[in-house]
DNA sequence: ACCTGAACACCGTTCAAGT
DNA sequence: ACCTGAACACCGTTCAAGT
């Protein structure tokens, strides 16, 4: 029923609003959440706290944004176009290796994207992107059918979860230099408790205490594709398609 | 004991009150908030939630746990618990797998444990003790010293991962076939433009569109274990401990 | 010691109303 | 078309006050 402008009056003097008079854009709002969770993360990120960062109220995000789950999936893909990966690279696990490499950054870089990866599927441009250069290295490599799928998601997956593994191990030891006193004591004696009862664990753990956690993080995460790569390539059709093999980290 | 409810000025009629006139326990709140996070996932948690459902006030919860991480914390611990793994098998690689599978089944078990591991170290009784018979496994293969944490992280990443794969895959299944009139339309044409950038891609969506999920969704998973193995097999000293070697999942 | 009731300072989301 | 303002139905957490 209502008419598309005219409402009565000088409707002539009032041109139509041109595009550019709009204060919010959907990129805009998607770069001030990434801001926000990069800076504070999940707790910190709210519909009221990015409207009023781009001095707007709240309510006006969803006439670009159905929910904040949307706005939480576009911030994903975002982050995800800072992956970088060549799908042209010459021996395929350099390229695997790379491309693995670059996403454990980009997740370092974004810890909030993990709990997103945890909680919603991403189907993003970004993506489907990264998805296809990592299959056709793969291809290369002489992966077919179902198998391509499985060697793809193998990569991925420990990616993910050793990422996964260092932000908490990072966060615990936050929380414990971070809380002052009080917490020296109630550890030493749960400790102790550990260590009587397992062992293993408890020596590796006092063996870990006065590690470097960067280079800790960064020496499993090549130990583990190492493994995950030689053992695709016992899987493959093209092992060794250069003569020089890197070494991810073997001892 | 009816005394504890006669009011009226005898104090002396009316002893103290036993600690079994407690309404709560940690572990009953526990109980409930596994129960309410099994049936509606995070969103379903709240304070007043599980308070109702033990017939009390929010507040009282305060008294028990510090805060509603706290409880969450428990109820990842608690959940927990119901990984087997038996220390003692002969053949490393049988016992690492077990752990591994029996990890993942409970993972998929409570979804929701899954986003409490990206959020939180987790380092409650049960996750040590878990901790502790892996690394015994890994141990007897002839891992020592930051190999060892390493092999054993390797492992944990790898289910970590998969899982956090397999149910976003399933989530977006779900979604799919949830909404009604409208999605397809809009898919496929999204579809069109996957397949026109991203041939490879689109080529294995074409693929796994009929698969069913659970299975492949094992297969993977017994696929890239495999991998890991064969990979950790090659850099310890005991690759071969059994003559029977099972295979977890090459083609 | 244990729990209530009420309050505080927030949320996401909706929607009439303005321009 | 785009945004405001106010409302709705929630949150986690605190804390005096009761028993």
């Amino acid at each position: 029923m209502p008419s598309s402008e005219s409402s009565g009056g000088s409707v002539w003097l009032r041109p139509e609003r041109p595009p550019r008079d709009r204060q919010l854009t959907r990129e805009r709002i998607v770069d001030v959440a990434a801001a926000v969770l990069d800076a504070e993360g999940h707790r910190g990120l709210s519909m009221r706290r990015v409207a009023t960062e781009l001095g707007v109220t709240a309510g006006s995000l969803y006439w670009y944004v159905h929910t904040k789950d949307d706005l939480l999936e576009l911030a994903l893909d975002r982050v995800l176009a800072e992956v970088r990966a060549d799908p042209g690279t010459s021996d395929w696990r350099d390229g695997l290796a790379a491309l693995a490499r670059s996403n454990r950054a980009m997740l370092l870089r974004h810890r909030w994207a993990l709990s997103e990866l945890t909680v919603r599927p991403n189907l993003g441009p970004n993506a489907l992107a990264l998805a296809e250069t990592g299959l056709r290295l793969l291809e290369r490599a002489g992966f077919v059918g179902s198998d391509l799928d499985a060697a793809m998601a193998a990569v991925n997956d420990h990616v993910v979860g050793a990422v996964i593994a260092e932000v908490a191990w990072r966060d615990t030891l936050a929380r414990m230099s971070g809380t002052g006193s009080g917490w020296d004591e109630r550890a030493a004696e749960y400790l102790r408790q550990i260590a009587e009862r397992h062992p293993t664990l408890a020596g590796r753990m006092a063996a870990t205490g006065e590690i470097d956690v960067e280079r800790e993080s960064e020496r499993r995460f090549a130990f583990g594709l190492g493994c995950l790569l030689d053992g695709l390539a016992t899987r493959c059709a093209t092992p060794f398609p250069s003569s020089r093999h890197r070494d991810a980290g073997s001892r």
